[in-house]
Parts: structure tokens; C-alpha cells; sequence
DNA sequence: CTGAAAGCGCTTACAG
DNA sequence: CTGAAAGCGCTTACAG
């Protein structure tokens, strides 16, 4: 089918391209007759503005990527829905590109999305990530950049995050709360700054409740997987036999680890509660449930775009951002795996 | 950072446009002196094409769209994950949609990419869609056109599928091989064909294996939940006591079942084997873990842009499109949930 | 109220 | 080997 141009319907109505374009465009200064049949012929002929020549001319796309470590993830998959969501009620499309946690690729990535001229790139770090060169990239072309989750605190511009370290402390108080004496942490990787951040949160818990902080009872995991949930909980068992609860890092190596310390025959929560981080869907369905920390994706995602459409506006009329940083709540859910039945 | 063009490296060099285009994309009727000088110029001042200029000239935008029922659903994102990499090999980006299972908001997203003129469009059908107008409408506008996992078998289009009656027969058949005789299914909606088809499957596999088919023995689910699973379950079990397996439409669906099963005191498998459909990633993590049918998301998601590719290819060479249809096989994968012990 | 003209930045057929 | 020119399809400042 071949596409209907402007020129098509100015030359069937014999008048200027110029005054259809300004007639589909809701100019005023064209006459209400000439305007209505040109809008009734553009409809007859179910005309579609060639968005090429509109972005050539507009210097827009109306269209921003989205750079994730793993799509097939529940929270990364939520902050996508959020940002889908809120980013088509403005008009805007997203692309959505993987870094796959490979600081190479979200290079390539920047790159791709750079070259694309999109008008905005949102992104949350790759764990590799350790230096920013590309990011810099993205602000000399002037392109509006917003972080979320796992961000660069080096880079200036907007972020949206939630605060890891209070949320960690959370986690851990309740665990003291239901009586543990004897904590341990399985904790992520050097980067992302997450890991660091969680694991200070539970050691400011355990410091500020008279516990003694123990580095033995921190354990450090590379690949966060469930795999590494059930061998770690069997190595904490067996080194520390006597340990009481267990604050984990992210709820899939929280349903590991419950998996290992129920073949072990101890018990979840009696012997040892277990309280996870992100409230991974399956969480709620696993028994015992798992308490966790609710990490909202989808607004972060919905925050994340608003942020960047804001920064699109400003750009657009030339006037200056000042880089600010939005720290979403979080709420501690609490399931079975934290509720031990009374003695 | 002002974009440098194609003007500015000819006007630094003192040659033409024309020359420094055919430098930069390898025209062999270029000196070899200029064209080193063009090339090593544009990489000082780190020239990007315009691409808006590139689209419009090409009237390629090098991107494809794809509409998906639902982002946050572990199969749906491997089939993105698939897409994603397998369109980034081609050079081509990817733009995410959502149809929350609505045939308005399925129309609506189909609109939005038709005029964005991308140069594909991969769909999986809403649950809601009966009827096809929308893409008849992108195949009226010639745009290639891909449908995967839940298809409209009157759209003459490329597709990429599973067999599920085949599949569902092989999962109920399972359930016969470790001795069950009174076998139930959890079915899905009257849309879309996957819920039928899974059930024509159950009920050659009862029909051909001299078990008696009983219609009510069959449930029939609306919205496929975690809650609905442990809702009847619980109904099933009321109404037919003796019932000693279970195929299930879709896993989250039997991790329900399973969770209300085991909360009534009967033990899976030895009372009621269950077994699911989709292969979600927990199904190996909970306890007893989940016998499934292994529905390979990520090759589906990289086999429908490899067809989507080869009809851009056919379509820009002018060539015709004989549609076809891929089928991807299915693996049972048997775990606790259906392995009886020996009594 | 209408329209000729310039221009966005590229590609490519064509002339020399 | 080089470049002037046309053109992709739109938008908009400007003249009338």
C-alpha cells in the first residue's frame, strides 16, 4: 500500500502543502471550510504523517531506551511495565536493551541508544559497571539520562532509588525483634553499591541492638542464585550450628537457603528465621512464605520516566536541570519465615 | 554538544557532501587519500549519521515492535530475551508493548507502531482478541508480521508455535504412566486456542488410554492464579475424593493446587500427582517441585525474529512471503510432584 | 487566510 | 575520481 503524503491531499483538494499541513496540525490561521475538508480527506485516505521527515524536522523520536541488567527478572520486569505504562500515556515508545550484568555490553548499549537519537535513556547499572566514560557520553550529547535502582553516585543526574541501607536495617531489626540473637548475612558482590549498602544496613541493626557484629556470620555470594542460597545455608549450619536467623540479600537465594535449612531438619522460622530483599513474586507462594522487603518496581519505573520526561521538557526550552535524587519507600512484609510460634 | 553533519567534515576538508558520504560508507569510487582523510576527520570529531535523516531517506527505521499480553511474566520476558539478542545480531531495536490481555489496548499498541513505521511487528495475541482487524491493517500496510505462542490461525501470516495439544497429551500421559486413574485438568479460558488445544490433548490422552472421560472432572479457570489453583484444588478434592492426578494448564496455577493439596493433608504425588504447563522458573524451587512441560520462551522469542528478519529482507528484494508456521518442540520435565514412591 | 520557499541531513543517479 | 542537484516528507518563518 503505498503511503499517502501531504502532497497527495493538497494536490486532490487543490491548495498548498503548507496549508495541510497547518490544517492537520490545528493552526488556526486557515479557514474553517478549507480545514474540514482537508481533515476529511486525510481521513478518506487514511493518511499517517511520515514520522521520518516529523523527527528530521523536530530533531524528536518521541521514543527513549531503557537499559537493564536482565529482563527475565521480576523486579527489572515490574520497573519495565512501570515505565511502558506511564511512558505511553505522554506518547512516547521505549526500546529495551540488556546488559546482561556485562559492563562491555551496557557500553554497546549506550552506544546503540546514542547513535539511535533517543530523546531520554533511563538505566540501572550492570554489576560489572566500575567506571562511567559512557554515562559522561550520554550527558555531552546532551541527552536527558535517569538512573534507577542500582546507580552511579558519581554521575550527575536524575536517580531514582530506594534507600537499601534503611530498608537492610529494617530487615534485620525484625529479625531481633522476633528474638534473634545470633544473625547471620548473606550478602551480594562488591559491586553493585546495593550489596554495600545492605550490608551496612544490617550491621548498624546488629550494632545498634547490642548483638555482637561477627564478619564470619557475613558471607559473600558472586551469582545470587538459588543454587548458592541452599550450599551457603549449609555451610552457615555447619559452621556456626547455633546461628538463629538469617538476613539474605535477595529473596531467590532466601528461597534457597530455606530450601537447604529445611533438608538439613531444622526448622523455618523456629530454629531459624530467614527474612529475604525485593518481595519477589514467588515469595508470597512457598512454603514457609517468605518474609521479605517490598521493593516497588513498577513505580520505580512509573518515578524513573517521570523524571526523564521532565528533564525532556526542560532540555527542550533550553533551561537548566538540577540533577535530584527520589527515594521510594519500602515496606517490610512479614510471612511465615520470620514468625516463630511461641515456647 | 552541536551534532556534527556531513556538511561540516566536507567543509573542513574542502571536498563535497557527496564525497565525504561515499568515504564514510566504503563507495570504492572514493581516492584512497581522501577517503582515509573523510574517515580518520569524522572520527576526530566523532561524527554520528543523523538517523532521522538515514530513516527517512532509507524509509527503514531498523527497529521492530513486538506486543505481549504481559511484561511481568517469566515467559513472556524470555521470549523478549530472545528477541532482544537475537534482533540486536541483525543490527535492529526492539520496542516493548503491552496488552494486559485487552483487545482495545492490543489495537491501540498496533496503531501506535504501524505509525511509527517500524520494520516489524511481532505479536502473541490478548486473551481477549477475537476478532483480527488490526492486523489485517499491518498486513494492508505491507509491514511483516510475526505471530508467536498465542496466534490467530485465520491471519495469514508467519508464525512460531508449540504444539499444545501434543505437549498436554504427553503431560496427561505421564500422569497415566505413574499409575493415575483419575485424572482432573485445570483448564484455561474458551480464549485463547492454547487452553483448548492443552484440553484436547488431556482428553486423547484419557480417550486413548481406555480411561472413561468425565467432563466434570474438568475446571475451568478464569484468570489463571496463584488463588484459583488453591481454590480448586480444594473444590476438586471436595467433589472427587478419589482423584489421583492432576494436569494442570500452567504451572503458577498447579503451585497453587499443590500449596492446597498439601494444607488438606494429602500428599503429592502419592495421593494426587500434579503436573503443570510452561516450565516457570520455580517450578524446580518449591517443594515437592513441579512435574511440567518445558515451553522454550527464549528460542521461540529468537526463532520469531528470525522468520520476522527473513520477511523484511523478502519484502524490501520485492519478493512475495509464503507464510509458514514454525513448531518448536516441547520437553516433559519430571520432577517430585508426579514420582510416586514405591508401595 | 494562503502559499512559495527554505531547510532538516542524508543518499544516490547522473554528468563531467 | 569528484561534485552539483534532486529528493525523501515534513514544518515553519515570511511575504502577500
Amino acid at each position: 500500500m503505498k503511503q499517502i503524503t501531504l502532497k497527495e491531499i493538497a494536490a486532490s483538494l487543490n491548495v498548498s502543502v503548507t496549508t495541510v499541513s497547518k490544517a492537520l496540525k490545528g493552526y488556526k490561521d486557515v479557514n474553517e471550510e478549507t480545514k474540514k475538508l482537508i481533515i476529511q480527506k486525510a481521513k478518506e485516505l487514511n493518511y499517517k504523517p511520515n514520522i521520518f521527515a516529523v523527527n528530521l524536522r523536530t530533531k524528536e523520536s518521541k521514543t527513549i531506551g531503557i537499559i537493564i541488567p536482565e529482563v527475565v527478572h521480576h523486579f527489572f520486569s515490574s520497573v519495565i511495565k512501570g515505565v511502558i505504562a506511564q511512558a505511553e500515556k505522554k506518547g512516547y515508545l521505549v526500546i529495551i536493551l540488556q546488559s546482561n550484568e556485562s559492563k562491555e555490553l551496557e557500553k554497546k548499549q549506550v552506544e546503540l541508544l546514542i547513535n539511535k537519537r533517543v530523546d531520554g535513556i533511563l538505566v540501572s547499572l550492570a554489576n560489572e559497571t566500575n567506571s562511567y566514560e559512557h554515562f559522561y557520553e550520554i550527558l555531552q550529547n546532551e541527552i536527558p539520562l535517569v538512573m534507577f535502582d542500582k546507580i552511579a553516585k558519581l554521575v550527575k543526574c536524575n536517580k531514582v532509588i530506594i534507600n537499601d541501607q534503611k530498608a537492610a536495617y529494617n530487615a534485620t531489626k525484625h529479625l531481633i525483634d522476633v528474638g534473634c540473637k545470633k544473625i547471620a548475612h548473606f550478602r551480594g558482590p562488591h559491586l553493585p553499591q546495593n550489596s554495600i549498602d545492605r550490608f551496612l544496613g544490617y550491621k548498624k541493626a546488629i550494632d545498634d541492638h547490642y548483638l555482637t557484629y561477627n564478619s564470619k556470620l557475613v558471607y559473600l555470594l558472586e551469582k545470587m542464585t538459588f543454587k548458592e542460597g541452599e550450599y551457603f545455608a549449609r555451610k552457615l549450619i555447619n559452621e556456626h550450628p547455633d546461628v538463629d536467623g538469617i538476613f539474605v540479600n535477595t529473596d531467590l537465594v532466601a528461597v534457597g537457603a530455606i530450601k537447604a535449612i529445611n533438608d538439613l531438619d531444622f526448622n523455618v522460622p523456629n530454629d531459624i528465621a530467614v527474612i529475604g530483599f525485593s518481595n519477589w513474586f514467588m515469595s508470597a507462594v512457598i512454603s514457609p512464605s517468605l518474609s521479605t522487603i517490598n521493593q516497588p518496581g513498577f513505580e520505580m519505573g512509573k518515578q524513573a520516566f517521570k523524571l526523564l520526561f521532565k528533564e525532556i521538557k526542560l532540555k527542550k526550552k533550553g533551561e537548566e536541570i538540577k540533577p535530584k535524587t527520589i527515594e521510594l519507600g519500602t515496606d517490610l512484609i512479614i510471612r511465615e519465615s520470620t514468625q516463630k510460634s511461641v515456647s
